[in-house]
DNA sequence: CTGATACTTAAGTAAGAACTTAAGTAATGG
DNA sequence: CCATTACTTAAGTTCTTACTTAAGTATCAG
């Protein structure tokens, strides 16, 4: 099964680890030993991680010698909140539609 | 490992089905079957994928007779929207700082 | 009462996720 | 050069996820 861009963005931004270099990111560039130096858990473990950030399309990176350098990518992030932004939506306008037809009963004409 | 709020949120949301499932509660309240009706898995896999939905917070159910009804629960919602919002803000911020540093380098004194 | 309907519970399986350790390669600083 | 530094690759383990089928248990309609 061929997961969907949104699929990749919720299932990166699903784990702490990743919302955490995420979060990181966010603040300004890093290389993988900056993004690895919060955590308990071995490179190769952060670099999977990151693997999985750069095919959802939340993080981009490059190489210039040996280092690293990785950048948060916003657009994707976008497209994640929009989807639920606009579940909200459709919640908040069924809402209203409820509030008018109770507003029609308490106003007979 | 205790899952977090916003893990289980994203979580939810990163299989299609239970986006589907959250799209379709946007629109109104639903039984489990018509919860079930346009997918092509087992009822039980249903119930499982509603299951998660309600234990991250997105949905709430409850039983009158046979039937199960679903809301959507949109606080857990605009947990995650906020979460991806604030990431996106610290991102622009970021971007400002530049902008007025290289301003300031284009306009000598 | 009886047979459908609407779930519910239990148990099993196959694939995927999140690590690990061990052993690389390829730039750099002294 | 040569030892660090900064990753990279490979492979193995364990836990979780997304299903499945089979066999329940309550309702409700006639």
């Amino acid at each position: 099964m061929t997961a969907s861009a949104l699929d990749l963005a919720f299932q990166a931004l699903a784990d702490p680890t990743r919302r955490a270099m995420v979060e990181r990111l966010g603040r300004g560039p890093a290389s993988v030993s900056d993004l690895a130096e919060p955590f308990a858990i071995s490179l190769p473990g952060v670099v999977q991680h990151l693997k999985i950030l750069e095919s959802a399309g939340l993080v981009r990176s490059e190489k210039a010698g040996r280092v690293r350098t990785c950048r948060l990518e916003p657009q994707v992030l976008g497209l994640a909140e929009q989807w639920i932004n606009d579940r909200r939506h459709d919640w908040e306008r069924r809402l209203d539609c409820l509030g008018d037809y109770l507003d029609t009963l308490g106003d007979p004409p």
